[in-house]
DNA sequence: GAGGCCATGTAACTCGTTACATGATTAG
DNA sequence: CTAATCATGTAACGAGTTACATGGCCTC
């Protein structure tokens, strides 16, 4: 039950709408945060109804009217309390290392194109989050101010850019391995693989070296 | 709909019953998957009404009888099709971040602690990934071969092992910073910052820069 | 004697996604 | 004239979590 925090953290910051509401999870927290306005404007309703929140409608020219949503003393406790709470461990979802996962189940130069393609779309990503993160450094340059406000969601920025710049080496490096190590699959064929068992080694042993994951490996 | 190709990729390795899968989703998948056993046994019904698996009753002495799942020629399919077909963009939640992004509703010493906190959990995951990764190798290196599958689960493996790494070190990056600007947070009382914003634009630029993450950012 | 492991499930509930429904304004 | 943006919602469905139910064996 999280979406609920998310929506009082952002109404703790401005007032907004349901539609601001989900053009900011889009904008700034996609890093670590997503929903649809189908699930937003229930939950506001739902939040309005334990009054976390208020509401009130503005009447608009050449627009629809808009609902504006305000946080109330009881929201604010209930996000104060929630961002000291100990957080919960981390519980992830990747669709695409699963597909990584069981891709032995692919040729060798079809694993290579998943690979290429999925770093394409994080490329992008990165680039998208770059410009966004640039935008906003600008802008915090001109206002000449750094708030505790300012501080937490820069580091929570360089974490997204970070997570994206390590993912899209990932890619290249576990491209170059797979490149390196092709004739895998096609052993069936032959009854000893065409790759011998201590050059793969090697090549493993370098791809996880490459990373600094397992410096005590020998002692 | 995606744990239906967690059960169809790992049933594509071996035959498994329910509980097992849900073994090997904590110890080997858990990197990019999760899920209870109230939902993977009935999972397990569908897809064996489906026919893309086929089960048998397997009665054993002292423990309960068993029902051991195997692929059929339909799962098969479905899962190479899966693997081979584009991958979704990433949806990310990582709640802790959320957090991290709405800290400034609390203390600076508070925002260390939960950072610390965090830090240990991810430390402690990473213990325990680490320990894995290297039972799995030694056993790898006894076999002496080297199989596509082999190859590709370690790729996933570094994929995760590396992903702990850097949470651990911006957590640990994120603590100096906000000790560095501590006084941030007092800030309230005066009119002006303790902290002088050129400073505080310092401490923030280092901090993206040794991400390596804005390097043509004076262009 | 308490708790964990093996083993399978159902029921109730919450959370998340996709499709449907409406309707004016503006940019390409 | 088509698509996007602004703006709010409902309905149906699918995915995920927590609690409940059973029961023997083994370890501390």
């Amino acid at each position: 039950m999280t979406l609920k925090h998310a929506i009082l953290g952002l109404l703790s910051k401005w007032d907004a709408t349901g539609y601001d509401i989900k053009k900011e999870f889009d904008d700034f927290m996609s890093i670590f945060w997503h929903s649809h306005l189908s699930q937003i404007y229930p939950e506001l309703n739902k939040l309005e109804a334990e009054e976390l929140i208020t509401s009130k409608l503005v009447p608009q020219e050449g627009k629809p009217h808009k609902k504006v949503y305000s946080i109330t003393n009881g929201g604010i406790d209930e996000i104060t309390n929630w961002v000291g709470s100990p957080p919960d461990p981390p519980k992830i979802k990747d669709p695409f290392l699963m597909q990584v996962f069981f891709m032995d189940n692919i040729s060798a130069d079809e694993v290579i194109f998943q690979l290429k393609y999925y770093q394409g779309v994080r490329q992008k990503r990165l680039k998208e989050m770059k410009q966004t993160v640039q935008e906003a450094w600008e802008s915090i340059k001109e206002r000449q101010t750094m708030t505790p406000r300012l501080l937490m969601s820069s580091a929570v920025l360089r974490r997204g850019l970070e997570q994206e710049v390590q993912y899209i080496k990932w890619c290249e490096e576990t491209i170059e391995l797979v490149e390196a190590c092709k004739s895998l699959w096609d052993a069936d064929t032959s009854t000893e693989s065409v790759l011998p068992f201590d050059e793969a080694k090697e090549l493993v042993e370098d791809y996880f070296n490459v990373a600094v994951v397992l410096e005590e490996k020998e002692d």
